[in-house]
DNA sequence: CCGAATTGTCAAGTGAAAAGTGACAGTTTA
DNA sequence: TAAACTGTCACTTTTCACTTGACAATTCGG
C-alpha cells in the first residue's frame, strides 16, 4: 500500500517549470515567437518560465488555447502551487478552526 | 440530449453567494461569529458574503475545515468564476490565438 | 427605560502580485 | 561592421485580498 500525502513535504512543480522543461522545447519556438502568439509581452512571458509570476486565469486560457489542451491542466497547477503555499503560511491556525455541523433546522 | 454549455452566458453562481444563502443559514451563527471561528475579521467575511471579496486559497482552506468538505469545493466555485471573467475580458482574442503542434524532435 | 455591548456595513489605507514599459548586454544576421 | 533580435533586469501601474477605523442600528443587562 502506497502512502498518498496529502500534504506533501516539497512544493508541486511550478506551472512554469513544465513550460520551460517541457511545453517550450516541443515546441521549437523562441520565448519572444511564443510570446507574440499568446499575446503577451516577452517579459511577461519570461517571468512566468522563471517561476516569479504564476499562471493567471486569463494566463491559463491563453495556454490552453496555444497547447490545445484545454485551460483546466495549468489552473490545476496553478491551484495546487497555491494551495500548498497557503497552507504553509496558515501552518497551525488551521488546526484550530473548529469544524462546525449544521443543525438540521 | 441536453445540451451542456461550455461558455455559459450567465456567470456562475458567486462563492460567497452560497456562503451566505446555504451555509450560513444552516449553521445558525452570526457573521462575526463565524468571522471568529475562521480566524478572520468579519469586515472580511463581510466582504465575501456581499461578493466583493473572492475566495483566496487561503480562505479556501479556513472554509474547507470549517464546513469539513474540504478546500476544493470553495477553490472549484472561485475557479468556475475567475475564468468565466477571464474569458469574457479576453473575448475575441483567445480566437487569435492558434493551436501549435508539437513537432517529433 | 436606559446605557452598554454587539452587529452589519462603509471607507480609507497597506501589501502582494500580475502586467506594461523602458533599458541594456550579448548574439545573430545581412 | 552595423542593424535587428533575444534574454533579462528594473521601474511603474493596476488590481485585489486584507486590515483598521468609524458609525448607525439592534440587542441585551441592570
Amino acid at each position: 500500500m502506497v502512502e498518498i500525502a496529502q500534504r506533501p513535504v516539497r512544493a508541486p512543480t511550478h506551472p512554469g517549470a513544465v513550460l520551460r522543461e517541457d511545453v517550450l522545447p516541443a515546441l521549437g519556438l523562441s520565448v519572444t515567437a511564443i510570446a507574440r502568439h499568446l499575446g503577451v509581452t516577452r517579459q511577461q512571458l519570461h517571468r512566468v518560465l522563471s517561476e516569479q509570476s504564476g499562471i493567471s486565469p486569463e494566463m491559463a486560457l491563453r495556454l490552453g488555447k496555444l497547447c490545445g489542451n484545454g485551460e483546466m491542466l495549468w489552473m490545476r497547477m496553478q491551484e495546487a502551487h497555491d494551495l500548498w503555499h497557503a497552507r504553509r503560511k496558515l501552518g497551525a491556525e488551521l488546526d484550530r478552526i473548529p469544524t462546525l455541523r449544521a443543525d438540521a433546522a
